[in-house]
DNA sequence: ATGAAAGCGCTAACAT
DNA sequence: ATGTTAGCGCTTTCAT
């Protein structure tokens, strides 16, 4: 077991703790002699710095956290895998959090943050209310932020134009013919419910079509909300031929329940969802959906967090917008099936 | 910024730290009243103890780590799941290391463990070999495996039996009046691979029928190499009506190349994968596959982990072998499709 | 270029 | 039941 401390080494180096420690720390300030000596003696006795004394005294990490509230979805996972290489890359260990869609444990991990155990947390869509999120900022601890953002100077967002991909899902469902979409929209109060509810609404005025609110229902994000959602559109006696879903895990939702009323993907109801999932391009029809670049904002964003974690100059930009991509598959024209 | 020491909440509630230290503790030798008025303090200045000092002094950090080959897979994030609701249970933290089908990743990863930022590591099968991994275990780090068994005292295993899963698959085939089945198996090291490839040729021989080495290719547990295991078959002009895939990553690879080739499943090419993939149930046809209790396979090795970590008392149990599921869906019932 | 020593914030042994 | 204090293993000033 290696129990050695810093000053085993020392002693077998025949050299000050103060030496070694540069060493571990690529300090110049040791000749290329001593270097060798110091090495050669951790290499034999396969020493590691612990982590937590060097982590006490340097009072920093160099471990990042990221919260997520469900890892069983690739668009989490595919943006954790964005965050980890570009933290890699710069030196920086994480820790990913899978918070289960609770905000009890979403909060349970902050205190990750607050006791020091990470130097930043990267939220992705929490839970957590712009408020909350806020305040963490202001009690002095470092925020960044994905899918979503938040007005404070400190908090660095990365996020997709919702407005504009919403406008484009109906727009292109227009285009096939669609005069009546439904709309199922995620958490009441998320942003990005609320903002591509928005690019709906916007491109049905463009369209010079009429807005029905009663075509609108909430599906939660995930595939029971979209199932009952779009149970409930029918029960209501909603009349659409196109759904938009605002994301994949609800449109996922709507199939399955239209293999069970034998409604016909497309024939009969186009569908189009939002993130690209795995499972949107294996199931039949292939669904249509907007391609998020879920691994190029998790990147982003850590680069940009870890900037600010060690920066002393300016703030520097706070807010990147980058574009996503509709994916036109089966699920959303007429003439395929 | 929480940046208050315990000394701090001593002096805020007039007593000693060593008093503060035992409230935050849950030490019984602290009276009610004194319980009370320290409390108070640590919520008036919103105290939270430093984590690194803490596991410096203790030496101990709570915390476990899994290290899984791909986050992307809902095999790993599942058992994560059931490691993750144990752990809390226990008063444990988690770290999700993501390895990235890299040995060197897992390597890395490693190193939690040898500079003490987890107090034990899990994990999922890895790329790594049974002496490496024995190796840590001999070094006297904690080490607990999932789907693997390696021959070492101290290394607790869960898993599920191999042979008879595939055994049984085989035997689900050839009930289905297949003669002529296929495998796909995975790194040719891997002992899923090698007890799966068991388990296929035990079924053969139960029945009667010949073993055909022609009929076995490598496709290295993803979905691109079932892909071009498949092709190879084919190439090869190897016969077979049914194939069995060591997971369904490979079975999705195998559904590909189908669907490029226009072969029908189950009409002309019966399919069955292993582990119950989230896509396997929504890809079309369905795929028969394997259910691997991962949620309660990943709580099992967390418990069982803890409790090594602490234990003083007689080693206990050490492999834990779990039962697993064949499911018969769509793509391997000749009269369904 | 190297060393001596203080101290990061906490726990636990010991004393009372 | 409570307090005093040593020390976990490291980094970093200050001295040389």
């Amino acid at each position: 077991m290696t129990d050695n401390r810093i000053v085993d080494v020392a002693r077998r180096a025949s050299v000050s703790v103060a030496t070694v420690s540069r060493v571990l720390n690529d300090s110049p300030l040791v000749s290329p002699k001593t270097k060798t000596k110091v090495m050669q003696a951790i290499e034999e006795m396969k020493y590691t710095p612990n982590a937590s004394a060097k982590n006490l005294r340097s009072k920093k990490t160099m471990t990042l956290g990221v919260l997520v509230s469900d890892i069983l979805i690739s668009y989490y996972t595919e943006i954790i895998k964005g965050i980890e290489n570009a933290a890699n890359r710069l030196h920086y260990k994480l820790i990913i959090c899978d918070a289960q869609n609770e905000k009890d444990k979403e909060i349970a991990y902050m205190s990750l943050l607050m006791d020091r155990t990470v130097d930043a947390m990267i939220l992705v869509t929490p839970l957590m209310s712009d408020r909350e999120i806020a305040a963490y900022a202001d009690n002095g601890y470092q925020i960044g932020l994905i899918g979503r953002a938040v007005d404070h100077p400190d908090i660095p967002c990365v996020l997709t134009d919702n407005v504009k991909l919403a406008r484009e899902v109906v727009n292109h469902l227009i285009g096939q013919g669609h005069g009546e979409i439904a709309f199922l929209s995620g958490y009441a109060d998320a942003i990005d419910s609320y903002e591509r509810l928005e690019g709906y609404m916007k491109a049905l005025r463009d369209a010079r079509l009429p807005f029905d609110p009663g075509l609108i229902e909430n599906g939660n994000f995930n595939e029971t909300g979209g199932y009952a959602a779009f149970k409930r559109l029918l029960e209501k006696g909603a009349r659409f031929t196109a759904i938009f879903a605002a994301n994949d895990e609800m449109a996922i939702g709507v199939y399955r329940a239209c293999e069970e009323l034998e409604i016909r993907i497309p024939g009969q109801l186009a569908v189009v969802g939002v993130d690209n999932e795995r499972v949107s391009k294996y199931i039949t029809p292939k669904m249509s959906t907007v391609e998020q670049p879920k691994y190029a904002m998790g990147a982003l964003l850590a680069e940009k967090l870890i900037d600010r974690v060690n920066a002393s100059d300016e703030p520097a930009e706070r807010i990147f917008k980058l574009d996503s991509q509709l994916m036109i598959r089966a699920s959303s024209q007429s003439n395929v099936e």
